[in-house]
DNA sequence: AGGAATTTGTGCGTATGTATC
DNA sequence: AGATACATACGCACAAATTCC
């Protein structure tokens, strides 16, 4: 008799997959075994295997290549929407972007926020982002609670969209960013340029995932004099 | 025996149901016919429908929905790259977007502008755009003097892209935004809400065309407290 | 309120096609 | 050419969500 609480069985076994990618039990380039082996080793039939492979597909985690096979693609690459939209010094030349975390917390969702996910409850997530070592904007983070039980800050320190895509198997397919004035909040974990209450550039995000579910909400106050935010549309 | 050139059913299918959209056969929010039947007059099986089904949802032009059907979701102001930028009003409610042309005038090339396109001169185009009838912002476009011998005002009555497309046969393929705040400019042919000097959101955007030429520049400056810049990312 | 009917979601099995090795 | 492996397509049974009466 199945657990009426489970997930499906090939949603399970797209997400243990995930774990095995992102603990390392599967580097990238590695082979998996043909189709209908793994089917019988995990208990399931072909199909649905099958389905849970195009799942991880989609991510960009997984090459398939008919009469070859299937081939873990673990690229700690920028993909997807993220390379669209960036912080860059105004004054020209490039600069490195950093993101120091300052905070992350488990609350209750921000009440201007628009709706996301199903959870009352929300991550704060809270980063002072530098380009080229100058602090240059704050950032305030706020992912669905059922995305994840609990976040801590280190999880974070290698890329947020990393962490998304290889521990939680979410893929950020769309955003929409809007664009405005703001003053800067008071944040006690910041130390920041311009005195809070200030106004400088701001934008608002929604963030969906593949199937067009809003996960993510963030709000970001940029500091115009030194940096740009960037679009671009191809 | 099936053509070997020929795509897959489900792609075709897929394709199929696009082109009806896109036709205006099928309309925002019209609910398909049960996958069973829609199967059965395709002629084909109800497996490969649902695979076509699911690509039309993963381009966002279909919603799903268990036990009570598919709906087209369709939104005909989302194709095209200007599309995935506009102006909205910032509290909530539609709105139509219009613009005005204040002045059209060859002129030399703004100096702070970046490089784009080969002619020492270009034609300034600056109008003043609404939101649901409210002057929300002012634009100043730079187009190539190499594009067009001279524009006239009335040219652009209708849509500046629509102008470029039809007259000149120019698509603008890709787009770079760049956004801060700056000071309204001091412009005699337009009333505009702030006063000249304030702070305001501002814009800065370079056009490529197909080739990737860098074709056009402008600059846009908007109230923040009336309108929001939008940007979307798929 | 509640149960039946409808409709999509999941899962399995099988046969055949096509690309790769 | 043959074997291997993924891709496509079909059909069926049951589960889950929604809608209708």
């Amino acid at each position: 008799m199945p657990d009426p609480n489970a997930l499906p069985i090939y949603q399970r076994t797209a997400e243990r997959l995930i774990r095995e990618i992102a603990a390392g039990r599967l580097l990238d380039g590695e082979r998996l075994p043909p189709e209908r082996d793994m089917a019988v080793s995990l208990g399931i039939s072909v199909g649905t295997l099958r389905k849970s492979l195009a799942d991880l597909q989609s991510r960009g985690l997984l090459e398939r290549r008919q009469g070859s096979g299937n081939y873990i693609r673990h690229q700690p690459e920028a993909s997807g929407v993220y390379a669209f939209f960036r912080l860059e010094l105004a004054k020209g030349g490039g600069g490195l972007p950093t993101a120091e975390v300052l905070s992350v917390a488990r609350l209750e969702k921000p009440r201007p926020a628009p709706g996301f996910g199903p959870s009352p409850e929300a991550h704060r997530i809270r980063r002072l982002r530098a380009v080229g070592g100058v602090p240059a904007a704050l950032e305030e983070i706020w992912l669905d609670g059922a995305r994840a039980e609990r976040i801590a800050p280190r999880d974070l320190s290698e890329s947020l969209y990393l962490f998304y895509r290889d521990r939680l198997g979410l893929v950020i397919s769309r955003v929409e960013d809007r664009l405005g004035t703001a003053p800067v909040p008071d944040w006690t974990e910041a130390p920041f340029g311009p005195t809070a209450g200030q106004t400088v550039g701001y934008v608002e995000r929604t963030g969906w995932d593949q199937e067009g579910r809003a996960v993510e909400f963030s709000r970001t106050w940029f500091d115009p004099d030194r940096v740009r935010y960037v679009a671009r549309m191809r």
